[in-house]
RNA sequence: GGGGGCGUGGUGUAGCGGCUAACAUGCGGCCCUGUCAAGGCCGAGAUCGCGGGUUCGAACCCCGUCGCUCCCGCCA
């Protein structure tokens, strides 16, 4: 071994002891003679100090030595002169005098430094990842990500789950989000898909006897990116059998809190137990069904005393079936005027029409766009409604359209609750929302579409409206959320053939377009499969929150960006004529993606019967980028430069072209 | 697919029509024997993403383009 211990790990008791530490320089200090090194391995710090005094050899190898370079010190552990102790660092009462130190590696000056936080760039931070990593915050996101897929494994394990893994190359399900596709060497023309989830292999796994089964699985999804979302991302995919709604909710709420107070103890949880809403009632309350329950300022429904007021936005709302709601913005009633031109702003870009106010001011005093449409009754069953205060501003946002008031006041919500400092990073407002509705009306397609999944199953109650009333059906499923984000989602899952067939066929699947993709799991319904369900955290979102990180990519070693690029790879990159060829593969690039590649071009290419077109829209560089950006495509000669190299992503596949 | 923001030494920023382009940090050199974001002095390093236009004059204004980023759509 290089070491006999580690650098975070040496304390006042070890003073005396002979040690060999390894790892790189984090600070050094030259003093003139003296020399100071902070080595840092991943457990810590620990001063080393060389003195010429003690070896002249040792402070003249030393004097070349440069931040991020990777030693070997071997020496002694003394105890720091009392005026030097370092009460911030854990290793502070110690430092090694070194008496031989042998440099394994060195490093070129950083691109960014690790030593301090400061901004960077993303790019440049994910393009030398294995550089980020090692600065703290990024240690600390990683160390805390394994220690909660360790307890989530320990506490499943202690509780007869058995984890069993899916296979990555599986069957395209072409419901949902776009697939990753992987083309089959074997089979020309054929392609494997990459999973979105385990969805289908999981309750597969329950007729097959499991009863309890877990894995941390990774998913694919081939959409555009978000701060919490990446193209592949985690989840804790569990799964059991005999089981119903509140046995995996009671479940899943004592391994979250236990995990929340083992490896978060500094953080609050507000609700024990965590609350149950419907989601109707979320919806009223919050206007969205992930809220963040961390802070009130809840919606008001006014829809009564706005009809028939006067008031001509109010009543049209009404009058064409809309509704007017609103919530109290506390101790904000010294927003300006402009202050709240600049909600009203925010207030259309998400598709209300704009916002009433009424200020009520310290002294009493009420202003407001509508008052004077109000008979003084209305207007005092307002002000009690809103539990309005003097100090207060109350917003309202009226619609003909309850899906434009509810998004519109949660967003507002949120917003507020940000600029009242009311989202507290160190309170965990965990609930969950029961009681989805199992189907939405699809008004383009002129459909039923599931809005959890197509497996979910009705609530018993509900089983006598699938006929006559489909939108009243509730689904028994459920989604655990936590600060404004769905943490999970998960049902009690259909396990009756006839069930299954009948739900497929409400939301408009034939039955041999439904026997075509889902046979497997239809069949297995058919030989003995239990009743079961499960859910399925995010673990990404976990880590992400309990970090208090903005996005998830500061939480995953090594993620993709905003473009689902790999920054430090090039990933994806083109493939090679031989691996193409193999795989039964062509491509073409189109010089612009809004033109179709003229049919010519393609029926004259020298492709070989049961090959596959790939069409792949492109965009031509120009070739000053292509010199800037050094990708290994980089073409030095101008002219081939100047053809299309760079592929965006594939948006078609044509096998009928030939 | 659509919209907003950003792009200036290695890094982070300032400058937003008249600069020899500023500051911090990093880098190189010298000085300094108790620092811990060490300190002091000196030095190198950017034609301001790229292309075009407006102007006597462009880092700055306009157009295009590329890249990054945030948001909408999308994400059963």
């Amino acid at each position: 071994m290089y070491k006999t211990h580690t650098c975070g790990e040496l304390r006042a008791s070890d003073i005396g002891k002979t040690v060999t530490l390894a790892g790189w320089v984090h600070r050094y200090r030259d003093h003139g003679g003296v020399y100071f090194i902070d080595l840092r391995d991943r457990s810590g710090l620990t001063q080393i100090v060389i003195n010429p005094e003690d070896s002249p050899e040792l402070a003249e190898l030393v004097a070349d030595v440069r931040v991020e370079w990777v030693l070997q010190v071997n020496g002694e552990i003394n105890a720091r002169p009392t005026e030097a102790v370092n009460p911030n660092m854990d290793t502070g009462a110690i430092e090694v005098h070194a008496k031989h130190v042998t440099v394994l590696n060195t490093c070129k000056p950083l691109p960014f430094s690790i030593n301090k936080e400061e901004n960077t760039d993303e790019s440049l931070r994910l393009k030398y990842r294995f550089l980020d990593l090692r600065r703290e915050r990024m240690k600390k996101n990683i160390i805390l990500r394994h220690k909660i897929i360790k307890f989530i494994r320990d506490y499943l394990d202690e509780r007869d789950f058995l984890e069993i893994e899916t296979p990555i190359l599986f069957k395209t399900t072409p419901e949902g989000a776009r697939d990753y596709l992987v083309p089959s060497r074997i089979y020309p023309g054929q392609f494997y898909a990459l999973p979105q989830s385990p969805q289908q292999l999981k309750q597969l796994l329950q007729v097959a006897g499991t009863e309890r089964y877990f894995q941390i699985a990774r998913c694919f999804r081939d959409e555009d990116q978000r701060g919490d979302r990446q193209p592949e991302f985690t989840q804790l995919d569990m799964e059991m059998s005999f089981v119903e709604r509140d046995d995996i909710l009671d479940l899943m709420e004592d391994l979250f809190t236990k995990m929340c107070k083992k490896l978060a103890p500094e953080k609050q949880i507000l609700f024990e137990p965590w609350p149950k809403l419907t989601y109707q009632e979320v919806m009223d309350r919050f206007g969205k069904d992930a809220p963040d329950m961390r802070f009130g300022l809840e919606l008001v429904n006014i829809s009564d005393l706005a009809a028939d007021c006067g008031f001509s936005v109010f009543e049209s709302a009404i009058a064409s079936g809309g509704s007017v709601r609103g919530i109290n913005a506390k101790t904000l009633s010294g927003y300006t005027r402009k202050q709240i031109d600049e909600l009203t702003e925010m207030a259309k870009l998400w598709g209300a029409k704009g916002l009433a106010y009424a200020k009520i001011s310290e002294s009493g005093e009420e202003s407001s766009t509508f008052k004077k449409f109000f008979s003084e009754e209305r207007w005092q069953e307002l002000m009690k409604r809103m539990e309005a205060q003097p100090g207060d501003l109350l917003l309202f946002v009226a619609d003909s359209n309850l899906a434009v008031v509810y998004d519109c006041l949660a967003r507002l919500r949120v917003l507020l609750g940000d600029r009242l400092g009311l989202r507290d990073n160190n309170k965990l407002a965990f609930a969950w929302i029961v009681d989805f509705p199992l189907f939405e009306w699809d008004e383009e397609n002129k459909r039923w579409d599931a809005t959890h999944h197509a497996f979910t199953r009705p609530k018993k109650d509900d089983f006598h409206l699938l006929e006559s009333d489909p939108g009243k059906v509730r689904g028994d499923q459920y989604d655990m959320v936590l600060n404004n984000y769905e943490l999970a989602s998960g049902s009690i899952r259909i396990h009756e053939r006839w069930l299954q067939e009948k739900v497929f066929n409400l939301i408009g699947l034939s039955q041999e377009v439904a026997q075509e993709r889902f046979h497997q799991i239809m069949d297995a319904f058919e030989y003995g499969a239990p009743p079961h369900g499960g859910i399925a955290p995010g673990i990404d979102r976990f880590v992400m929150i309990l970090a208090e990180e903005p996005n998830i990519r500061e939480v995953i070693a090594f993620p993709k960006n905003n473009a689902a690029r790999d920054m430090m790879s090039g990933a994806p990159s083109e493939a090679m004529d031989g691996q193409l060829r193999e795989l039964h593969l062509k491509v073409f690039l189109r010089k612009n993606s809004r033109k179709a590649l003229p049919e010519k071009t393609i029926k004259e290419a020298p492709l070989h019967k049961g090959s596959l077109f790939i069409i792949r829209t492109a965009d031509i560089l120009p070739c000053h980028q292509f010199h800037a950006r050094a990708t290994p495509h980089c073409h030095k000669n101008t002219r081939d430069a100047e053809k299309p190299q760079r592929s965006a992503l594939v948006t078609e596949i044509g096998t009928d072209l030939l």
